[in-house]
This record gives structure tokens, sequence and C-alpha cells, in this order.
DNA sequence: ATGAAAGCGCTAACAC
DNA sequence: GTGTTAGCGCTTTCAT
């Protein structure tokens, strides 16, 4: 015969109180007198008692879940922004729930609505998932439970976001190699676009392309699809090196109908970066010495790779701070009953900080090369 | 006035069936007459229905969560691991609850037995955290629910267990460098031990250890403390490269005391590796002209790092699906009422696969240095 | 400051 | 095949 778990009546029984004082007892509540909690304390902590959270929440209607929605787990980007959400979560005495949707839009949609965890079990969520903004109506989806987005870009602020300074990141990148004397320079990231037409950037890459195409044009330096590489991972990013190499190459060749060689990489996320600069070594080329890279997000290997990497850092502390005083005043709201009486609460909006850190991977001097930055 | 989330009553209403054939009917049981099950459906459908897990766990006792417990989220193996685990529960219909211990003895300890969802909530638990063979007695913290140790590598065999294929990988990696002409090779990852102190190796870098002396010292090469370095992270792997590289600069100097300079360095980790190959070329030693370097877990960024890395790639893909294997078993044993007569299943064990990958890091010849190998 | 009653939404067990 | 009953363990409400 398995003796099962003590419950709340076990502890109150053996406390010789009822279960509802036992109950406040435990939780804190005032209004108990101290003698009694001790009591009640003590003959939880004998009888090993553990609170039975199904039954909590099913009654109470909280679970002090928050749920994060990342694209996965094995990046470098997205294990960091991981990390970042949980520790800040845990901090505030939350419980972090954490799904990776893979990339598929489905599997996003079905996380935030077929999945009956969400809106039943979560009381608040957090989600950075990739196609969001284009492919699932996000809002629509949401029925206004407590809800953060992260670097969506969406332009219609229906709901809380903390967004990147995507922009104003990636144009500071692009400044930094033009300081540093590059004057042909690729990108690589977004697919390649007009100045013009990317006022209307709706996405995180676009806006990153817009900064790095603002600082080089204002540079008087040239952009045109010639330098412009898509590429959002490793693997692409292999590919974009190896394009931006055979460039340098050929015009090395001196063949004279060669492009000029490019002497900067500005990548949208540090993942690209790597790959570019795999890519390059793949033909030869050296960073920093042949051509300067830059990347974008901070991630923690960049630090310790080979060459390390120059990057726009981003403050993910910042970010799950920002995100989860969005959700606890949403769901502190929600439970004085603000959203019965039509009061809802406004959208927050938040961009994060940065700094630009420079590494190996942008150096001028063959001295800087093997000083080991972090 | 907020219109609450319909239960199984209201579709019950709705398809003019009883609660109990509604959910039997959602839940697909057999013994509902199709065109029942199609009502009820379609009523589910109707009033966008989502099933109360709180209620229903605290009726059925079940949750089909599995509760999956790291170090951290932010390191590349841990983040691969994570989501192979992921992967693996979700496609088996399960949910994956994923939580980083950072580490932390008591924060392993805590998951494990005062928090409220350990053992209520969850249906299986497996654990891949440091330090818990050696300070957290998990045997005796595991109430005897389902629950799967991962490369724990404790002696007593009274818990299921996915162990790393340790001594044997690294004996491999170690010979590898023999086999490509190193003569003298640097070991990082566990403190030094004598050959014979390893015969009882308890944790996984312990026995990893044992497989790099057992191959250098059974091929008559030296191994003594002056070889092998303490390091588990990037951190400490730049420390050993540092270390490392004087030895190598120290004899290349003609210094006739100097110790003869490193050809090779088997690490036990990836993740030291890459901090090994950093600290080197913070003093212009060159991977692999000058040194080769292996590492171990087979890490998705040592594909495209610079060098790409040869390493010991565990198939992570294969732990996961002991693990849930084992737990499965178990939680199946459990609910058709095994443990109650005292008929426990014995624990089981099993040991994954690994593939030695060769890339850049310990190529003997620089035609294969610019070679991208995946 | 404490307790009694009621029920959150679901499902196991049993009747029909 | 379908319905009825009962209750999982807790907390909200309201009485004392």
């Amino acid at each position: 015969m398995t003796t099962s778990r003590p419950t709340l009546r076990d502890v109150a029984a053996a406390a010789g109180v009822s279960p509802m004082t036992a109950s406040n007892a435990l939780r804190g509540k005032t209004g108990v007198r101290e003698s009694t909690r001790a009591k009640v304390l003590a003959a939880a902590k004998k009888l090993d008692y553990r609170i039975n959270l199904t039954a909590s929440m099913l009654k109470s209607g909280r679970s002090n879940i928050i749920h994060v929605i990342v694209n996965e787990f094995d990046s470098p980007f997205y294990s960091k922004l991981t990390q970042a959400l949980s520790n800040e979560i845990v901090a505030r005495g939350l419980i972090p729930f954490i799904e990776q949707t893979r990339y598929s839009a489905d599997a996003a949609t079905h996380a935030l609505t077929t999945n009956p965890f969400s809106g039943q079990l979560f009381d608040g969520e957090i989600i950075h998932a990739w196609g969001l903004d284009a492919h699932v109506p996000v809002a629509a989806l949401n029925g206004g439970r407590p809800f953060v987005l992260v670097d969506a870009c969406e332009e219609t602020p229906t709901l809380d976001a903390v967004n990147f300074p995507n922009e104003e990141g990636e144009r500071a990148a692009a400044q930094l190699l033009i300081d540093h004397g590059c004057r042909n320079i690729a990108i690589v990231g977004h697919a390649f676009a007009e100045r013009a037409d990317l006022a209307h950037a709706q996405n995180a890459f676009g806006l990153r392309l817009r900064g790095a195409c603002g600082a080089i044009l204002d540079a008087g330096l040239p952009y045109d699809a010639s330098a412009v590489f898509e590429a959002g991972s490793a693997a692409d990013g292999i590919t974009a090196g190896h394009a931006i190499a055979r460039q340098i190459l050929d015009a090395r060749s001196g063949n004279t109908d060669a492009l000029p060689p490019f002497d900067g990489v500005c990548c949208a996320n540090d993942y690209a970066a790597f790959g570019v600069i795999r890519g390059l070594a793949d033909h030869g080329i050296r960073v920093p010495q042949d051509v300067k890279v830059i990347g974008f997000d901070g991630v923690s290997c960049g630090s310790y790779a080979t060459p390390s990497l120059s990057t726009v850092e981003v403050n993910l502390e910042q970010l799950a701070k920002y995100a989860l005083d969005m959700l606890t005043a949403r769901i502190e709201h929600q439970a004085n009953g603000g959203n019965e009486d039509g009061e809802t609460l406004p959208p927050s909006r938040a961009i994060i900080g940065y700094r630009i850190v420079e590494r190996e991977s942008t150096a001028t001097r063959p001295s800087e090369c093997s000083a080991h930055a972090l």
C-alpha cells in the first residue's frame, strides 16, 4: 500500500487547526497568530507537506508560471535570451516555462492558442519567435492575456513590446567599420532593398539593414545589391562568406572587370557573422587582416571565438526586466479586476540598450589581433 | 463583464450529451459512437473549448509533463542537449518543462524536493546537473518517481541512467592525436591524477581523463602533472591555453631547461577547447599548424568555428530516446499499479554512441585547413 | 483570528 | 454506449 502525500487537511489536523487557517499560515497571510503559524509550519515540516499546485491553480486561477516562447534552444542568441529571461523570472519568484517553436509559425500559433496551457495555466507570456509579425496575427491570438512581444517590430502598437535597438545599433556597427577605414562594406542579413523602401521595414533584419545602409550612404560610400547578402544563420553566413571571398580574390587577381574588394562586413547577427568568417577562411581570407567583420547580439561565444567577434551587444538583462515589468503590471491589473470594467492598460513599448564591443574581428593593428579582449 | 472560457459542461450541453461522454469523446476514448463524437467535437470547436489542464491533472494525477533539469541554458552543450530532449519529448506527445540550476547544488536539490511541482505535477524527470554525484544524494531525493540521471556516473546503480562514452570516446580522441603524429599531448579537463587512481573516477571528466591517459601511456608517450590542466569552461580553457602556449614558446626560444613543446591538446569538452584555441591565439600559436586540438561533445558551433573543431560527437538524439524509453516504461509501470505490490522495475543503464569528427583543428596538411568540413 | 461551506473543472468508477 | 455520482486538494467567501 503506497502511503500517499499528506494534504493540507493532514497538516491542519496535526496542528489542531482548520484547513483554512493552515492554508493562510502556510501562505504567509496576515491575520494569523504567530503561535498558530508556528504550529502549522512545524506540522507541515514534520509531515513533509508539499502543496498540490494543480489544486491551488484550479481554485485560484493563478499559477505564477510565465510562458516563454522562442524559436529554438540550440543557438547562441536564443540560449542567451532564454537564460536572461529565466534568471529574471526566477528572481521575481515566478516560474519560467520555456518552449521552442523551431521556427514554425504553426508551432507558434499552437503555443498561443490550441495549447491548453496558454490562457489557463500561464499567468503571462513572452514571445520571440520568427515570422510572427508577418504570418501569425499575434494580437488576435492573445485573448487579452498578459503578453509581451520581443522584437517583433509590428507597427500597430496594440501589445506590450520590448524591441532591440535595431536601426541605431546596426548604424553604429557600420559606422565602426567606416571609422576603421573600411570603404567597401558588405552587408549580411536582410535581402537587398533600396533605402527608400526600407522606410517601411517591418522586421528586425529590415531595420538593421536600414541602419547599416544609412551609415554607409551618409558616408558617401557605395550601397547596392551586389554588396548585400541574405543570411540569418551560420549556414547562410558561410555561403555569404564564400561570395565575399570570391569577390576579394577576383579583385586581387588583377581582373580589370572585377568589383572592388570588400574590406568590411556588417552582419545582422553574430550567428551569421561566425558563418561569414568561416566562409572567408575557406578561401584563405583572414579576419581582420583582409576584411573586418562585425556582428549583432553579443552572444557569449563571441568573446572566446578566434578571432573574437566585434559586435553590437544588446542588454538582455534589461530586456528581461522590461518584459517582466510589463507582464506583472498587467497581471496585477487583471487580478484587481481591471479588465472587467473596460479599463485596459495602454500598451507599453521599450527599446533596450546596447554597447559596441570591439574585439579582434575589427582590429586595425596586428598587435590588437592577438590581445584577448573580453 | 468578462465572458469566461467554456467548460466541458458547456460543450456537453451544446452537444446534447453528458459531460462524461463529452470527455470521453474529446480524449479519443473507445466506446463512443462516431456520430456522438462528431457532435461533441463540433460543439467544442464552435465554443472554442480548451480543456482546463489544472482540473484534469488534479483529478487524474497525470500531467504528461516531463521535467528536465540542466545546469544552464547559455552554453553550447546544454543548449544542444536541451533541444534534443525537448524535441524527443514533444515527439512523444509529452510536454517538456526545462529548468536550469546554474551549477548550484542547492538549486538542484530544490528542483527535486522543495519545489512543489516535482512529484506532484511532473510525470517524470531527467537531470543532467553538475555536482549531483558528489554533493546531492539524488537517489534519496527521488521518492520513487520516474527519474533518469544523465551522465552522473554514480557507481551504485539504483536509478535509471544514460551515460556518455566518456572513457572510450576520450581514448579515441587522444588516439586520433597520436595517429596524426602528436608526441607530447596536453590534457585539459579533470585535474591531474595517476592512472591507478583514476580506476575509481566518479565523474565524467575523471573518466575522460582515464581514457586520454590510457591512450597516451599505452602508446609509450609521456603523461604527468605538467601536461594536465583543469578546465571545464571557455574561461578556464583560455587560462590553460596560455599555459600551453608559454611552454611551446619557451621551448622554441631555445631554452635548454624547457619542457618539450606540446603538439596536441585533448580537451574534456568543446567548450574548454574553444577557450584553449583562444588562449593559444593570444600568444600567436596557430591551430592546427602549431598544435592540434580536439574537443568532446560535438556542439553545433564546432562546425562553423574557425578553425572548425575536431571532436567526439555524442549522439544526443539517442540519449533522448533512451531517457524517454526508461521514463515512459516507469510511468506506465506505475500507472498499472506496479509499485504498489513492491514489484519495482530494476534500474536500466545505457551508454550512448559517438563518432569522431575530424575537422580543421586536427588537420595534418595545410590543404585540409581551408576545406570547410561539416 | 479562526472556521464552515461551497465549488473550481475535470475524470475514475460504477450504474444503466 | 451513455449517464450519474462523487471527489481530487485547495482557496474564496462569509460567518463567527
